[in-house]
DNA sequence: TGTTTGGTTAAGCATGCACTTAACTATTCT
DNA sequence: AGAATAGTTAAGTGCATGCTTAACCAAACA
């Protein structure tokens, strides 16, 4: 059973490394196959494939095989999985540096006043 | 001298370990000491200190000491320089399938027709 | 002043990761 | 059929990571 902890793990994991961003990079230009992947790397192939594997585990690539050639995608809804992680947590940060912002406001004015939140 | 490369690979590899994401997560919502992030994670202070370096390594998180307490909190331009790697190939994706969505249409419809992007 | 509290350093250990080479399979080209 | 192409599997190596315990320091408290 993978819990969303082990699915943000997987996803971080592979984008932490340089070679696999420049897979991804590479993807949201176009599908391509493995060996043209692995052409700007200059890493072996078998490595890329490893890459590969670790990508499609964490479902940010997809890819099927035709004839002897094997074409990869990039899932940009897994993608946005990561990116709305870090977006709430900023929110919520952001937010509450709003709120104290406000807070330090009225203190430092020393005067009683309406304390909505501002539009 | 550390290019923008090394930097996304300490960031993604700080956000790939549960723990330093459950640290966040607690920072996202007020600063905090050390030994109060410790906590709820079950696991030695050392090994808190160690995850809180690599938070600061790449930026993520910052601190002070007063007295013999260490507050922490968060950078949220240092998360949204994630975020925005992220968005970018994403965006870049979802346009290539715009053009290529477009491209069928006119193919599937065999008759030439004006070719402007869509609003 | 002695003790607790909060943090820090150092050393060691098990596991995981990125990569390699070698050997093999299956498709396509000549 | 034979050679070249594209990918795949297996095994091994060196280094990084996440964690631990033990020992230590300094501020705050009784």
């Amino acid at each position: 059973m993978l819990n969303q902890t082990d699915q943000l793990d997987r996803m971080f994991t592979a984008l932490a490394d340089g070679n696999r961003r420049a897979m991804i990079d590479r993807l949201s230009r176009g599908d391509t196959s493995v060996s043209d992947m692995a052409a700007p790397l200059g890493i072996s192939l078998p490595a890329v494939m490893q890459h590969l594997a670790i990508l499609e585990d964490c479902g940010l690539v997809t890819s099927r095989k035709v004839g002897r050639v094997r074409t990869c995608s990039l899932d940009t809804a897994a993608l946005s999985q990561a990116e709305q992680w870090l977006n709430q947590r900023r929110e919520y940060w952001n937010q509450r540096l709003d709120r104290l912002g406000e807070m330090l406001l009225e203190t430092s004015s020393e005067k009683p006043q309406n304390r909505e939140t501002k539009k």
